[in-house]
DNA sequence: AGCACGCCGACT
DNA sequence: GTCGGCGTGCTC
């Protein structure tokens, strides 16, 4: 006994004198870092942020360096000294390392998560930190010249070619249609030598130069950027709340300019599908700098190249969606986050953080600006500009002389139906249609129905790992169910009676899109939703194809809502609203108001008068009146107020618990004992966080698994995640539980 | 996450 | 007898 108290003595402040420890993250799921020896060799060579390679078990991992010191709490026995170090330059700054390491802490995950995970595969794999290197062509001795043949046009027109560039790249003479064995020939004979670079478009040390002459502000305009250039050294949260066609880009561009000026790079973030060729058009027209694109398209080789020319400093501008936030630049001076109540910025699996607060979080740490723009801010985004934690900047005035159309209530109540649409809706698609105008109509229900169900008994066609109805695609003539993908054939007899008479309920987005080509057939209907537009590129295609005037009808879901300009645009139709109404998600309605203001600046954004039908049976809901008579900005109160007095989010901070299992029992008694075990614990130690009792979520079955949910709420931030860090050692050390999956979601955006 | 160790059922 | 199923434990 007195020997083991001596020994826990003995290691548990383990210190030496001329002793280094490198504590680092390895990519496994253990939320701790772990310690080891550095070589005296090596300890001049080793910076926090580098990756190592160590020992692991009997084999080796990559791993990153999170901190050095002389102290360790691991006993000296066990400790091994790391194998050897991979970079000798620091892959990640102090400031990333900062950032990551807050990312850890307040996501509750392990760090291995944040340090390698995030990293492009390549550098996780322990690859080299080197951009991909380009050959560059120059020209060479000139007495070897001499030696071209006076018949040998190819070679001598590339010589020409080079007195005028002075270099050009491999990959382009290539494309030049210069052959390879041509190159080799001149190089050979000293005629052009080669030098290896880092391809880039601009000269990142030169000074910055605009390529067009920037707009002219409106005064609101110019207030706002004119706020943003007095913060551009301090951390400061800028709310830019302007609606559709206010300008909001502009300001951006100009302010981007400002940072640029003082040598400093920005990182402009966008949601999933915001980086179209467009919005990059725009950067790219202004600026003659070296502009980097970060998103889901890039291959391993393209994103590897990406983050180390960002790494680098060898772009001035970095246009990335979610990831990209936690991307390393030496110089950020200024991050821009567009259209930031977009969901796509929180990541829904895995590592489930958000990158508008990271965003912030790192503008904080870096002491720079950040913007979040948006026609429709978050609630959260709204609550802390009202609580002065951010700057709110307004942009009111529309560029195009049209108003905004103001949304019209259609009540549907005791109507005559056609595929979902009113006989009115139909009338006034109709009246569009003859002028000469595009219609679009919003269904967020993909599919010919959503059901198929017996006429003579009621049965309905059920997944049985997720008992949720079955998706009727007629296209395919199959069952899909749009919780696991799960796909059935269509079955020619009830299940239950035997009854052949199986019928259609409901209507889905290919069944509108079936019904109004024939119904209009001049039209020249056009679906999108992710089952018309599955492949890449495919989506800008067919907006192409909007915009050239091939379609007047568009059917679309939510894919459509966003930032998409269709000038020919007179006339949208939301078919389904009212399921926003009485949704069991306190964030629906939110959303729904998000969706109607986004629509309703996609018509008449032309020279043409817009109109908007929202097809509803509650039009005396007040918050449709609010909405209708007053705007988004009293839509804003009505619901900050609700979530006020109901105590949700902004006003209280959530963490949410999902467990998940192939037994409803195992799920049950994994939540039961969590309880029994942790809410003592909250009673004692953390008053301030509330335990909501297990609730099953919404789809209780999925894939074949139960899943229940619990909800930790508190309005003290600090608390709940000191909480959430004990609520996750105590859930790794519950033994006998091997089956159960469980995640832990900070700030959860849907609970289900 | 991997990987090894270990303890039970069906096979050449 | 042993091949292999996956439950459990461990990684500085």
């Amino acid at each position: 006994m007195v020997k083991a108290d001596n020994d826990k003595l003995a290691h548990h402040f383990f210190s030496c004198a001329h002793m280094l420890f490198a504590h680092v993250a390895v990519a496994v799921p253990l939320r701790r870092l772990f310690d080891y020896k550095i070589p005296e060799a090596l300890e001049s060579s080793l910076s926090i942020g580098s990756r190592v390679e160590v020992p692991w078990g009997r084999q080796k991992q990559i791993a990153v360096v999170v901190n050095i010191s002389d102290k360790t709490e691991f006993s000296a026995d066990k400790i091994k000294p790391l194998s050897r170090i991979i970079d000798h330059i620091p892959l990640l700054d102090p400031a990333m390392v900062a950032l990551k390491n807050w990312v850890a802490q307040y996501y509750v995950c392990p760090p291995g998560e944040v340090f390698i995970n995030l990293l492009p595969k390549k550098l996780k794999t322990g690859e080299i930190a080197k951009p991909e290197m380009e050959t560059y062509w120059q020209l060479g001795d000139e007495s070897a010249f001499s030696q071209i043949s006076k018949r040998a046009k190819k070679q001598l027109s590339l010589i020409e070619e080079l007195k005028q560039t002075a270099e050009i790249a491999d990959s382009r003479l290539k494309q030049q249609g210069y052959a390879q064995a041509l190159i080799k020939k001149l190089s050979e004979l000293g005629a052009i030598t080669a030098t290896e670079k880092i391809p880039l478009e601009h000269d990142v040390k030169a000074p910055v130069s605009l390529a067009e002459t920037p707009l002219t502000l409106n005064d609101e305009q110019v207030i706002a950027l004119e706020q943003i250039n007095q913060h551009l050294s301090t951390f400061k949260p800028i709310l830019l709340e302007g609606v559709t066609g206010s300008g909001k880009t502009e300001v951006y561009l100009q302010a981007i300019e400002q940072v640029l000026k003082q040598g400093k790079q920005v990182l402009v973030l966008v949601p999933e599908i915001g980086l179209t060729p467009q919005t990059l058009g725009r950067f790219r027209n202004r600026f003659n700098t070296e502009i980097l694109t970060l998103h889901s398209e890039l291959n391993d080789t393209e994103r590897h190249n990406a983050w180390l020319k960002a790494k680098l400093g060898l772009a001035q501008i970095i246009i990335g969606t979610r990831s990209s936030v936690l991307v390393p630049m030496p110089s950020l001076g200024m991050i821009i986050l567009d259209e930031e109540h977009d969901i796509s910025y929180k990541q829904q699996d895995g590592l489930r953080y958000n990158a508008r607060d990271i965003a912030v979080k790192r503008a904080h740490l870096q002491s720079i600006p950040v913007i979040l723009g948006s026609a429709t801010p978050s609630l959260e985004t709204v609550n802390n500009a009202n609580q002065n934690r951010y700057l709110k900047l307004k942009l009111t005035k529309r560029a195009q002389k049209t108003a905004p159309p103001v949304p019209e209530l259609l009540d549907i109540k005791h109507q005559p139906m056609q595929a979902g649409l009113a006989y009115g809706v139909l009338q006034c698609i109709e009246q569009h249609l003859n002028a000469g105008n595009q219609v679009l109509i919003f269904l967020n229900r993909r599919g010919f129905s959503p059901a198929l169900i017996c006429h003579e008994c009621g049965w309905v066609s059920e997944c049985q790992r997720c008992d949720n109805h079955y998706t009727y695609h007629k296209s395919i003539n199959q069952l899909q169910c749009h919780h696991c993908g799960d796909i059935q054939a269509v079955p020619m007899q009830c299940h239950d009676c035997g009854s052949t008479q199986i019928v259609d309920w409901g209507v889905g987005t290919e069944q509108l899109e079936s019904f109004l080509s024939e119904r209009f057939p001049e039209a020249n209907t056009l679906r999108i939703d992710r089952d018309s537009t599955r492949r890449k590129g495919e989506l800008e295609r067919k907006l192409e194809a909007i915009n050239k005037g091939e379609h007047q009808l568009l059917i679309g879901t939510q894919m459509l809502a966003k930032g998409h300009h269709f000038p020919n645009l007179t006339l949208t139709v939301v078919m389904n609203l009212d399921h926003a109404l009485y949704s069991a998600d306190f964030r629906a309605l939110e959303r729904m108001m998000q969706l109607l203001v986004q629509v309703s600046g996609r018509a008449g954004r032309g020279e043409k008068k817009g109109q908007v039908l929202l097809q509803t049976h509650n039009p005396e809901h007040e918050l449709l009146q609010t909405i209708i008579k007053k705007g988004y900005a009293d839509v804003q109160n009505y619901l900050l107020d609700e979530r006020n007095a109901m105590k949700l989010p902004p006003f209280q901070s959530w963490a949410l618990l999902r467990v998940e299992a192939l037994q409803l029992e195992t799920v049950l008694a994994f939540c039961q004992q969590t309880s029994n075990t942790f809410n003592p614990y909250l009673q004692s130690h953390y008053q301030k966080v509330v335990a909501i009792p297990a609730m099953p979520a919404p789809q209780e079955k999925r894939a074949g698994r139960y899943r229940y949910l619990m909800v930790f709420e508190s309005n003290h931030r600090g608390h709940l995640n000191a909480a959430m860090q004990h609520l996750t050692q105590l859930l790794e050390a519950q033994k006998g539980y091997s089956t159960v999956r469980w995640t832990l979601d900070i700030d959860p955006q849907e609970l289900n």
